[in-house]
RNA sequence: GGGGGUGUAGCUCAGUUGGUUAGAGCGAUCGCCUGUCACGCGAUAGGUCGCGGGUUCGAGUCCCGUCACUCCCGCCA
């Protein structure tokens, strides 16, 4: 029998009563009568009333003793009398009364109230996390945040993957965010980093055999923080299969990913068959790669109405003729919405940055015509052209925002949220995913130069057989993010396994032969001795615990996570170290910081 | 690096047009109370109004600067 307990906080019911037991916890409440103490103990797993009085010896000591003091309690079940019951805890039914209590670790006055729904600055709980991680609402996330992994690790090992670890200390890596460095001390001048990913390793455990990998990976990024994305690290659930194509990819982590929400959540998976999105579409539909598809609303294109002679609506017409694209909005059936609604959105329009939005509504008496401020500038048959390319219908309405591409998609992909939003069309009980693909290799840079737009490692999708190298800004990739409810879990893709193939592509992009293997000899090197076809995906462990959590901010499923400024408050880092460290590590700081 | 919000008791917050001694709830301490489960009642302690400067007879309040926390943009192959 343990010395501390005989049960914990959350088991004991009427089925115990008068036996004697032992209960250790901390003190989560005391109601004190004077002559009665009523005393709620806490762990892990629950909340046991124990009630004392003034005929016991331990009671002035007990009544005295702070609250989060941690105590032993001997004692016997007693069944509550029908109206004492508490229904709101599993332990409700009976309480303990107590014998002797012994003191196993006190408490000083609080910094912050633990048995409390208030909310706290980010710094004091931070700085005091052990005590944020007694209150139930995080307690119960991290815990969540727990069983999401066992359950990821069961799945996986049930599929048939192994579980690898790679090394945390690893090489700079040549593109992508900035790297976290470790200066060696065995090689002077000289830096590891921290990997912002196991992607060069994981292709390597396939170029070595094994197969199928994952591994519950921490990857490391120096990033400015937001509230979806600790600064500095995170967790992938990182995959990578052999001898596999897209769709291979995809019933995995389809079937994973089911299974997990609908274990850790009760709201509904909308489509179990994630649609497949082409990030053109996404891109014009949605205005965005990573689209909520819980919101109905869609964008529609009607530049080509601003071309017309019978549409009047000049500020556009200019705007159309300098190639700036015009994107519409319809909201169902919104004739009677008042003049506000559609004044706040255009207000809000303009406060994101953009020139606003303007509105008319579809009216039908005699024949079609458009209500509202700029209603007056189209003709019937526009209109009619209109609500054919839209699907809108008499008593819609429609918002249209005219800019260059990037702005027009940017803000209409944020206008469809906001007008969503106001018309309350979002349904928060359910997950939708889906899988953006076809996602182009190369864009234009800046500088008017090719370039990579996301990993060089992903293969080109070929046409019958032959890949387009003569218009590579329309080369697409076997690379695929997974999205669910407008946040983007994960990127994957099938990658590129052949060297020759790789040279070919960084040389669209300006990098010849040596250059690649100066940058990437490990990988290419590798990949010329006998590479299976392989690919794989990585999604985000924090995100998906978010959505299952319900929470906005990833610090509240994360255990110990560090401030905006990537400081940990309550162990001060990161910190000084001391000359002799530095001068190990042959390193010696400027002297003005 | 840039923009927004916040900063008043241990914690959460109020504080009017610039005007006497800056308040409340929770917590702490002390007293009363034997059926509470947010127990109740009474009292006491607790303040560099983030920090610095300015305007003013007078600043928590107005102005300038600065710091901290946070949200967003940039950044995140």
């Amino acid at each position: 029998m343990s010395k501390y307990r005989t049960h914990n906080c959350g088991e004991l019911t009427k089925k115990n009563n008068s036996q004697n037991v032992i209960l250790s916890g901390w003190i989560n409440k005391k109601r004190d009568h004077g002559n009665l103490l009523f005393l709620d103990l806490r762990d892990n797993y629950g909340i046991t009333q124990c009630v004392i009085d003034k005929s016991n010896k331990n009671f002035i000591k007990l009544e005295k003793t702070q609250l989060e003091s941690v105590i032993k309690i001997t004692g016997r079940v007693l069944e509550r009398s029908k109206d004492t019951i508490n229904k709101d805890i599993k332990t409700g039914e009976i309480e303990i009364t107590i014998d002797s209590f012994e003191l196993l670790g006190s408490c000083k006055e609080l910094p912050l109230p633990v048995f409390s729904d208030q909310e706290y600055s980010e710094e004091i709980r931070l700085k005091y996390r052990f005590l944020d991680l007694r209150r139930k609402k995080i307690h119960e996330n991290i815990i969540l945040r727990s069983n999401v992994i066992s359950f990821i690790r069961k799945e996986m090992n049930e599929l048939g993957f192994l579980e690898f670890q790679t090394p945390i200390l690893t090489s700079s890596s040549p593109e992508g965010a900035r790297d976290f460095l470790v200066p060696s001390r065995l090689n002077p001048g000289k830096f590891y980093a921290l990997p912002q990913a196991p992607q060069q390793f994981k292709q390597l455990i396939m170029v070595s055999g094994f197969d199928k990998y994952f591994q519950i990976a921490p990857c490391f990024r120096d990033e400015d923080a937001r509230a979806d994305r600790s600064p500095g690290e995170f967790y992938q659930l990182d995959l990578e299969m052999s001898f596999v194509e897209q769709e291979d990819v995809f019933n995995v982590v389809e079937k994973l990913m089911v299974n997990l929400f609908s274990k850790f959540s009760s709201k509904k998976i909308l489509t179990k068959k994630f649609p497949r999105i082409p990030f053109e579409e996404a891109m014009m539909k949605y205005g965005t790669d990573k689209p909520d598809l819980r919101n109905p609303l869609k964008i529609h294109d009607l530049t080509h109405i601003f071309e017309r002679d019978d549409v009047k609506f000049d500020i556009f017409k200019k705007l159309v003729k300098s190639g700036s694209k015009v994107r519409a909005i319809v909201t169902k059936n919104t004739k009677d919405k008042p003049r506000s609604f559609f004044d706040n959105i255009d207000k809000w329009a303009k406060d994101q940055g953009a020139s606003g939005m303007a509105y008319f509504t579809i009216e039908k008496q005699n024949q079609i015509s458009a209500k509202g401020p700029v209603g007056k500038f189209f003709s019937t048959k526009s209109l009619e052209e209109i609500m054919k390319n839209t699907g809108a219908q008499e008593g819609d309405s429609l918002f249209f925002t005219c800019d260059k591409i990037k702005q027009v998609q940017k803000i209409s992909s944020i206008a469809r949220e906001k007008i969503a939003t106001d018309l309350n069309l979002i349904d928060e009980n359910s997950f939708s995913f889906c899988w953006i693909v076809d996602y182009p290799i190369f864009e234009m840079g800046d500088d008017n130069k090719i370039k990579f737009s996301h990993n060089p490692f992903s293969m080109p999708q070929s046409i019958d057989g032959k890949i387009d190298f003569e218009n590579p800004l329309n080369l697409k990739a076997y690379q695929y993010d997974i999205v669910c409810n407008g946040i983007e879990l994960s990127s994957g893709a099938i990658r590129n396994h052949k060297p020759d193939l790789m040279y070919k592509l960084f040389s669209l992009a300006g990098y010849d032969k040596k250059q690649v293997d100066t940058k990437f000899s490990g990988m290419i090197n590798a990949l010329s001795y006998g590479a299976p076809p392989h690919g794989g995906i990585a999604p985000g462990i924090d995100r998906i615990v978010m959505l299952l959590a319900n929470e906005k901010n990833i610090r509240e499923i994360t255990m110990f996570p560090m401030n905006q400024n990537a400081q940990d408050l309550m162990m001060n880092a990161p910190s000084e170290v001391s000359i002799n460290q530095l001068k190990e590590l042959n390193l010696s700081l400027k002297k003005n910081i």
